[in-house]
RNA sequence: CGGGGAGUAGCGCAGCUUGGUUAGCGCGCAUGCUUUGGGAGCAUGAGGCCGCGGGUUCGAAUCCCGCCUCCCCGACCA
């Protein structure tokens, strides 16, 4: 391969667009690998559309050995299937929808869980037929609120999606596997540094789904993970680590006291330690208790549920949500305690709640035998040493309290840190939802049909090729790794003797052995626009033939490292031949 | 949806407060000469619906009203 930047279809910027941010936005820009066409939707120049390439060939090997077999698919489709699967509604103003001259209503493809089943269920009946794994890697549409960041965030990106179909859960688990693996190697291959977490809440544990993230500062996603390990997680999936149970004997007894004027945590620890009982409280001594109320999907009523949480915490609404999931979540408003005069606001505590019989959830950290300093359920009057397992006795345990940087990491090595990603794969065990929505069976051997279970797993292709930016670049420009770089080398001319036409002479050699070569042979460009053009585009390696050349010598640079090395003109073609193979 | 900012040449911007020649600068682009190891110099040029619509005025990029669009932060995002 050989491309000759005199007639190569590229412009490259020497200011950042005013409307990037990020760092692969303004370099992807710049280096005219893409340019924005609409909001969220990009066009891919040559370069960039081999980059693009090169991470789906990436993407296509490894699917192709685990078994996947590529189709494609259309990317307009009917509402009726989608209606069928209920997401037609429930993906909301999300999904591009659009109508054809018959005014019937058509969707632009979100993903396509509904026409892989479909598509299955029309020509496989048998469990001969499975198991099954089926990807394409085509264009997806979201409606996104607030695309941003180039095409990171777009709102039609490159997407592989796949899909396996079993006959049961073992073999589920399997394909769930096999992805899994084929999505370590993939990311590997790419050289992306990333993390693998659990996308599932707490409460509904198990490895059902998947999140890798690439770890950059410019993520959407927070992630936790450990300074002395490598566990990371989403924070809606820590589990908090239980302390050991103390014993309940010889504990002081709970007494009330009168605490004036202390309807927030911090008033009553200060007002607590200024009355001498003889010790001294943190806020991390009170339990506080937030109070919520839920509603179930498809029910009319609210129910009204304490959260208690230690009083230096608050309650981190995403994992409330999280782990009650679907249930809505609401925090109580002035009619609910008014309609419930039980509940002293500021002074709610345990045994208010569960003498009214409402449900009782508490941090794990409330555990058996600790002590606390919680409300006493009438204004202006507080109870220390209550003691859980002795004095309440909570319905269970909640992962709500928010998750701080110094948290102990749940599995026991080091402490927690936040970090921010960006969701570059997916995969996740459907089940039957679909199979169910379209009845999609297969014939046992017993004669009796068997419902199919599915997974469904995703990567976006065009983020990440900016997630790659975002991990491998510089203050001068990209640093492509070798597997997805437009070329392998850059051989750049520059000079007013003969240096161009040996540039491109050596340009056809290398690229005759198999050397994929940009070459910059343009004419009347001063070295420096075309050391930094070969800066900005980023490929691997440089071969500058210049002022050296009268000597016989050439200049190889490598990208990432900034090393120079002086080679002999008649040994260059073998040397970075060698050099971009063992690479 | 809430908050903030911005629409002027392909790109990046000034001009607007205080209306007044032919709307300007840098980059890029074209032509010529010079230059050629770190974003070159000189000269000449092409390129504009000043977001859209209405209004005020002798006169509007500039003032007023309405609308549209885009960007950033947040909410939202299987």
């Amino acid at each position: 391969m050989l491309l000759r930047m005199s007639t190569l279809f590229l412009r490259t910027l020497r200011e950042d667009p005013a409307d990037a941010e990020v760092p692969s936005h303004k370099l992807m820009v710049r280096g005219g690998y893409v340019r924005r066409a609409a909001p969220g939707i990009y066009s891919w120049l040559p370069l960039g559309k081999m980059v693009l390439d090169n991470v789906a060939s990436v993407v296509r090997e490894e699917m192709n050995r685990i078994g996947g077999q590529e189709v494609l698919l259309p990317a307009l489709l009917p509402r009726e299937y989608y209606e069928a699967s209920g997401r037609w509604t429930e993906y909301g103003d999300t999904l591009f929808r659009l109508t054809d001259r018959k005014d019937a209503d058509y969707l632009l493809g979100p993903t396509h869980e509904e026409l892989f089943t479909l598509l299955v269920k029309g020509e496989y009946s048998s469990y001969k037929d499975f198991p099954a794994i089926l990807y394409q890697i085509q264009e997806k549409f979201r409606d996104e609120a607030r695309p941003r960041a180039g095409v990171l965030r777009g709102r039609e990106f490159h997407m592989k999606d796949s899909y396996s179909f079993d006959l049961d859960d073992e073999g589920l688990q399997r394909s769930y596997d096999l992805h899994r693996d084929a999505y370590i190697r993939i990311f590997d291959r790419l050289g992306l540094n990333y993390v693998i977490v659990s996308a599932m809440s707490g409460a509904m544990g198990g490895s059902a789904s998947e999140e890798f993230l690439a770890e950059t500062p410019t993520g959407e996603d927070t992630f936790v993970r450990s300074t002395a390990s490598d566990y990371a997680a989403n924070v809606e999936a820590v589990q908090t680590p239980t302390p050991p149970a103390l014993p309940i004997e010889g504990r002081p007894e709970a007494q009330v006291h009168h605490t004036p004027d202390t309807p927030t945590i911090e008033t009553l620890v200060d007002f607590l330690n200024g009355v001498g009982l003889g010790r001294s409280f943190t806020a991390a001594d009170t339990l506080k208790n937030v109070l919520v109320k839920t509603r179930a999907p498809g029910e009319a009523d609210w129910e009204i549920m304490g959260v208690g949480v230690p009083g230096d915490r608050e309650v981190d609404m995403k994992r409330l949500e999280a782990v009650l999931h679907p249930a809505e979540v609401e925090l109580l408003d002035e009619s609910d305690f008014e309609a419930n005069p039980f509940l002293v606001k500021g002074y709610v505590g345990p045994n208010a709640l569960l003498r009214n019989k409402l449900r009782y959830l508490v941090d794990p950290r409330v555990a058996e035998g600790s002590a606390w300093v919680t409300g006493a359920d009438e204004p202006d009057h507080h109870v220390v040493d209550l003691v859980c397992g002795r004095d309440f006795t909570p319905d269970g345990v909640i992962e709500a309290a928010e998750i701080r940087e110094g948290d102990p990491s749940p599995d026991g090595r080091g402490t927690l840190y936040t970090a921010r990603g960006i969701e570059i794969g997916h995969i996740f065990q459907l089940g039957r939802k679909f199979a169910d929505a379209f009845g999609l069976d297969a014939l046992g051997p017993d004669g009796k049909p068997r419902r199919i279970t599915m997974g469904s797993y995703g990567i976006g292709v065009s983020r990440v090729v900016a997630a790659i930016v975002e991990q491998s670049h510089d203050d001068k420009g990209i640093i492509w790794p070798r597997e997805v770089a437009p070329a392998d080398v850059h051989v750049v001319g520059t000079g007013k003797g003969e240096q161009i036409e040996v540039a491109v002479r050596i340009a056809e050699e290398l690229a005759d052995r198999g050397v994929r070569v940009l070459v910059d042979d343009r004419k009347g460009v001063s070295p420096g626009v075309k050391f930094t053009d070969a800066e900005l585009l980023g490929i691997p390696t440089s071969l500058i033939v210049g002022k050296g050349l009268a000597q016989g010598v050439l200049e190889l640079r490598d990208r990432a490292s900034g090393e120079r090395e002086e080679i002999a003109v008649d040994t260059a073609v073998e040397k970075v031949v060698r050099s971009v193979k063992g690479a």
